[in-house]
RNA sequence: GGCGAGGUAGCUCAGCUGGUUAGAGCGCACGACUCAUAAUCGUGAGGUCGAGAGUUCAAGUCUCUCCCUCGCCA
């Protein structure tokens, strides 16, 4: 049994994600996780939201409530929204749980040891009447190359250069529209990355198991060299910064940025994970504990893989200390929404939340992951998933265990038949899903999650295809026992469709493994001999016809849908 | 403007280090079947692999130029 370690990218506080952030990471690292668990290795699934920052601050104001009153908010709304989804983490934590504000605190004092962190002053611009320093971005002001009267701090959205706070005419904050700012100096600590690149660049090229696109990100940051980073930032909401245990003097009022303490979280959140749960962290984390053989597998959109490749193992190597580090990583490129960007404001897309007030979990999840965003960049559209939908779903599986639970209902008394002899069609049918299983198995090792998908289609496909062969609706006219073997055989086969699909559509196929009164233990992965699996049900097992599995999408929900969250035109 | 990804059947996409008649699913046409959510199964028609040039015995697969799409950055 096998210990693997799974993260995924951590989603940002503010508000419920939207399709593509769940396609791009939660989705795929729980499919994977669950199909792990039931390949029966020991799987810990940790997840978490990214709490800090400016726009959690900015966003905690404009709903008139404490920034910690809102992230408690958002977090239960997220996690309420991953739940309808069925994401399966062992934990949901949170950046600014305890824990990893501990373990923030440590890396930076060990980093600091290691001559890796130093003082360095800067000056910024402060607003008087905000009481506070204001990020690049948030002070605004007239472009002193074009006057554009909205340019920001960091750079001119009408004529594209770049700014300096200073350079600004008439600069305001863009919080409070104050003009009443001055430039102060205030002090940071800055990670010396630079000092750091060969290393890094060591354990990159060491890395076997990344996927291309992975390793060219990272080598274009090395390659472009690594700059040193500002890690504290002056806001009230963050980790607060401490030296040797207490309040570092001169940064009472700051914070480390949202960057340097979020990663961190994943650690974090394991522990927050060990405390509920009585577990131990540090064999999943410490490689002197115990995670020397964990395999740690980390899933992120395509923007995230410089900090994953780069940033977070620069606070990992250079802390000298035993932690775990990425041994696989899977990236993601966007899911479009009819070929553009997702947007709130056009009226764009779907959010996690509204995407489950129209259909259950499980017919995102088919959608998401047959359609994953892998290769390229990847179209959700309302016809493409009506279509997907209803084909793999409702024609192929849910018709499926339709059509022959009602068949042995009103011929067999809905029991599992007893009669006839394995005979040509059954050795077909053995054969088939051998291979079958066979090259699902690796393309979810391969983490291919679209292969695996069309080949779970496959499987289930060829159920439809053996009943063709053993026709027991014709043969039970002249030949009873010919008709059980087949019947027998189908019933059989259903627990096979329904046990490769529980790493991607769990709910629905637990809802046929009930049906079929196939036991928790026996809900794993189809493994071994295929004769001793197709004959598996116990003779005169009670097994009756669930509720439809799948409804149709019509063509009405595709206007309506379109009309509601946008679409073709 | 710079960088990155990509342009393969009507649609969505596979095609690793170049090598027999370029594949899948959907859609479409025809046929079969009737147990089933007008479902299923089978057969078939569809592509000068964005354009042009080059390297090679051999290129969708390498090189160069150009066109187009998307994203990121400055």
């Amino acid at each position: 049994m096998a210990r693997i370690l799974i993260t995924s990218a951590l989603p940002y506080i503010n508000g419920v994600k939207h399709l593509g952030n769940l396609a791009g990471s939660m989705l795929p690292a729980d499919v994977y996780a669950r199909f792990q668990r039931v390949m029966g290795h020991d799987v810990l699934y940790v997840c978490a939201t990214d709490e800090h920052g400016t726009p959690a601050e900015l966003a905690a104001a404009t709903a008139g409530q404490s920034v910690r009153e809102y992230c408690d908010e958002q977090h239960d709304i997220q996690k309420r929204a991953g739940d309808g989804f069925s994401l399966s983490y062992d934990v949901f934590g949170r950046t600014s749980s305890q824990p990893n504000i501990t373990l923030t605190q440590h890396f930076a004092e060990v980093l600091e040891a290691r001559g890796l962190i130093e003082e360095r002053l800067e000056h910024q611009v402060f607003s008087i009447d905000d009481d506070r320093f204001l990020p690049d971005r948030y002070v605004e002001g007239t472009c002193p190359h074009c006057g554009f009267e909205r340019a920001r701090g960091d750079q001119c959205d009408n004529c594209g250069r770049l700014l300096e706070p200073t350079d600004l005419k008439e600069p305001y904050s863009k919080i409070s529209g104050s003009k009443n700012l001055e430039v102060r100096e205030t002090k940071h600590l800055h990670l010396l990355q630079t000092k750091m690149e060969a290393r890094i660049r060591d354990w990159v090229d060491a890395s076997t198991e990344w996927p291309s696109l992975a390793k060219s990100i990272a080598y274009k940051w090395l390659d472009e060299g690594l700059r040193d980073r500002s890690i504290t930032r002056d806001l009230k909401w963050g980790v607060p910064v401490t030296k040797d245990g207490a309040p570092r003097e001169g940064f009472e009022n700051k914070v480390f940025y949202v960057w340097f303490d979020a990663p961190i979280g994943y650690i974090g959140a394991t522990v927050e994970w060990a405390e509920a749960n009585g577990g131990d962290w540090e064999s999943w984390w410490r490689t002197d504990k115990g995670a020397d053989d964990v395999t740690y597998v980390q899933f992120m959109g395509k923007d995230n893989v410089a900090f994953h490749t780069v940033s977070f193992p620069a606070t990992i190597l250079g802390s000298e200390e035993p932690w775990k580090t990425v041994d696989k990583l899977k990236a993601f490129n966007w899911l479009t929404w009819y070929g553009g960007k997702f947007s709130t404001s056009e009226k764009r897309g779907v959010f996690m939340d509204q995407a489950l007030d129209l259909l259950p979990g499980d017919y995102w999840r088919w959608y998401l992951t047959a359609n994953a965003p892998e290769g390229s960049d990847a179209a959700f559209t309302w016809e493409h998933f009506q279509s997907l939908i209803n084909t793999d779903l409702a024609n192929v599986l849910g018709n499926y265990v339709n059509r022959i639970l009602r068949f042995n209902k009103s011929r067999f008394d809905g029991v599992v038949p007893e009669g006839g002899t394995w005979g040509e069609n059954e050795d077909w049918l053995a054969g088939e899903m051998t291979e079958r299983l066979k090259a699902a198995e690796a393309h979810f090792e391969a983490m291919e999650f679209r292969k695996a998908a069309s080949e779970i289609r496959a499987i289930w496909a060829l159920g439809n295809e053996y009943l063709t062969k053993a026709e027991p609706w014709t043969k039970f006219k002249t030949d009873p026992d010919a008709a059980a073997i087949g019947v027998r055989t189908a019933l059989n086969y259903m627990t096979v469709m329904a046990r490769v699909a529980l790493p991607v559509i769990p709910n629905a196929a637990a809802t046929i493994l009930d049906a079929l009164g196939i036991a928790d233990s026996d809900r794993v992965w189809p493994k071994g001999e295929a004769k001793s699996m197709l004959t598996a049900l116990p003779v005169g097992q009670s097994v009756e016809p669930p509720e439809v599995l799948f409804k149709k999408i019509e063509d009405t929900d595709v206007a309506e849908w379109s009309e509601r969250f946008g679409g073709a035109g």
